[in-house]
DNA sequence: TATTGTTATACTCTATAACTATA
DNA sequence: TATAGTTATAGAGTATAACAATA
């Protein structure tokens, strides 16, 4: 906006105007699911980060540094959640075998269980949601 | 799951199945749009609930109880996120005209400001991510 | 020296409960 | 009585900094 009248002002990054209305969409679907995934864990006393570390954990075994990768928190926050998941019965700590300074995180069967529980659950939650995307829009989605 | 040679198990709301990869993928996108609207909303000292906020009441104007359901929280917890937002000159709380109980909230022209700012930042971030989707499908999208 | 994980500390966000003022 | 908003309090989630153990 620093040249006043500049014909190509609406494909400037810094001057959106076109697509807006399609990242509004987004962003407020985006909001809509996750308070569903909240919602379903708060059912189960789980908070949003704890469902995500359970689903993260579901088919993956890893280390707690890159547990705090996958989910963009430090070291030290991972570290309290995972007392409070293992407390909880759903994780454990094990040794890991090439290197003495980490922890290899699995789940538990219950973790599996509540993992599994939840998906379901939320994969209910979001149907009706889904259901308002036209069958032609939902196969192109699912490319 | 009750009745066990049941053809129909595919249909059930309880025994997900089929669009389970349409669901995850809807998850994941959607905690990738959070990460983004918290990124930046990080970058102007701002929480993840503030940025809804100021995007609330941009093209509106509410009460606190209003604000406390759009925002899906306690109205105990909107005051102190009223307090946090008018000592930073975002918002103002006005006298209602019907009801002597109820606060008016307004942005303010640097809360106006502050959220046209964080609305084109979070368009701009966003824009690699729709960039992925493909021209036909982003039209369908916007229907 | 660098990395992994933990602990101590502090701050933000959130809810519950109790309260005041108004309806 | 019921509703709108505030305050006090407590718990969870988070980051920063300092630390011990291992690489």
């Amino acid at each position: 906006m620093t040249t006043p009248a500049d014909a190509t002002d609406s494909f400037e990054a810094d001057a959106p105007g076109q697509g807006d209305e399609l990242v509004d969409l987004l962003v407020q679907t985006s909001f809509d699911v996750i308070a569903i995934v909240t919602r379903v864990g708060a059912e189960h006393d789980m908070s949003l980060t704890l469902v995500r570390m359970l689903g993260i954990l579901r088919d993956r075994t890893l280390k707690a540094a890159e547990l705090a990768d996958y989910l963009g928190l430090e070291r030290s926050t991972v570290s309290g959640l995972i007392d409070r998941a293992e407390r909880r019965g759903f994780v454990v700590r094990e040794a890991h075998s090439a290197d003495g300074r980490s922890v290899q995180l699995r789940l538990t069967d219950a973790g599996q269980a509540m993992a599994k529980r939840g998906a379901d659950e939320i994969a209910v939650r979001m149907a009706p949601l889904l259901e308002r995307v036209p069958p032609r829009l939902r196969e192109l989605l699912a490319d």
